[in-house]
DNA sequence: CCTTGTTAGATTGTCGACAATCTGATTGTC
DNA sequence: GACAATCAGATTGTCGACAATCTAACAAGG
């Protein structure tokens, strides 16, 4: 037979520690220069202190939190320019990436695409803003995904983490309701038709409207100093 | 008065065990594929295991090892075509730098590319090609620590982590004298020129003539399939 | 009042030992 | 001889305890 087997789950407690934190993190749970007691973090979760260190480093390579020897480990503060120098970089990435994908895109391309799509409408119904940034951001990862270039969804993938982050501490601190609208349907159309220029073009504008009401929030935060922040700027120090 | 301290050096174990492995790597004294017995190590370098676990997760987020649950952690194996999307997406980033580094060159940003241009030439005379490699990558760097873009730095140090360990082992493995003349002057005068157009173009053949012969070598040993390759694969499962 | 030295408590960093898992050889069965 | 079951050795994952370091409160001295 020729059946394709996924890898198996990894049964570490590591591993299940790095995913409990970095959804607590992602889904805005931890706060932006929040401290993480070790402690009191493993009596919590039942496991000893070893495990949980090494996760946490992990998720400082991650780029999800920073940490500052004998002082602590926190969540990343991202400021502003954090969120703005995300967004430029994502502009060039997404040009690449499409036109990476274009000439690779078959049907199941096309069926994925749709398939993500319907999930970010339903999240959208159903009033899941959590649900709904998460789906959105797995809709525009398909581009980086198919693009056939490791290094390049690698690339993404950390970008994604920070700005998801984000999104969801924006979303939370207006408590809004979400836009109805569905704005991904024009992208979806371009994506699946047969000029590359325009979907690059559009994407570029998407990416726009998604980053400018972010970037105001941010900005309005940057008075705010806290303790994260400077880990976040002593944590990373390969430069010698 | 008003001198300026810089953040102090990290004194942890854990810091001093990832800057060694680190070098270790980078320097092709660990092979890729080869694995990396905790034990053995913990008592080469007089620590205990769990400082140097904690920091071989890090070098695994990094991008250098790739581990198996229960079955060890090894040094990446990096395929050619690792190679040819980091040089890809290599690309797209060098005009991007030279996009954002290009209105921020000052007396500084000269003077500093002209320090790291000596660099490399006296590590050319030296014959010393280990050196040769690191300094030339921090020649290129310039224009991504002057981008003033956080992301796009830690982008480009991942990647080039990586590129690192391939050129020495490259260059390990053929053992052969360095070329003496100086393929970066023409770089450096044009990015102290005015036409940012022509110093984009350059950069991008000049990628081209550095990876090129990297990428046959890489090709070469593509018949190899060792347990490094297969860690590589399975160690990445993040996309749930 | 401000600065400096001291100290107790809390927290992080590290250690050595034990448990869980894998690998390869060995044995027994057909 | 081929194959499955078993077992011993080695290696990784996890634990609980101790050492090193930081923080904040307090006292002493100017």
């Amino acid at each position: 037979m020729k059946t394709e087997f996924s890898p198996i789950a990894d049964t570490t407690r590591r591993a299940e520690i790095v995913a409990l934190l970095r959804r607590a993190i992602l889904t805005g749970q931890l706060e932006p220069g929040q401290k993480l007691n070790e402690l009191r973090i493993s009596e919590q979760m039942r496991v000893s202190r070893a495990p949980l260190r090494e996760a946490m480093r992990e998720l400082v390579q991650e780029g999800l939190l920073a940490s500052i020897p004998y002082a602590g480990t926190f969540v990343v503060d991202v400021t502003a320019k954090d969120i703005d120098d995300a967004y430029s970089l994502n502009k060039v990435l997404d040009e690449f990436a499409i036109e990476r994908t274009w000439p690779l895109r078959d049907q199941r391309f096309f069926d994925e695409i749709d398939r993500r799509h319907e999930a970010v409408k339903q999240a959208t119904r159903a009033l899941d803003t959590t649900r709904q940034i998460e789906t959105a951001l797995q809709l525009h990862g398909l581009i980086y995904e198919w693009a056939d270039n490791s290094v390049l969804l690698e690339t993404w993938q950390r970008l994604t983490s920070r700005l998801q982050m984000y999104f969801a501490l924006h979303l939370h601190a207006r408590n809004e309701p979400v836009p109805v609208e569905d704005m991904h349907e024009t992208y979806v159309r371009l994506m699946k038709g047969k000029d590359m220029r325009a979907a690059q073009r559009y994407a570029r504008e998407h990416i726009d409207i998604d980053f400018e009401e972010l970037l105001a929030y941010a900005r309005g935060l940057e008075q705010r100093e806290s303790k994260g922040a400077k880990a976040d700027r002593a944590g990373r120090n390969n430069n010698g």
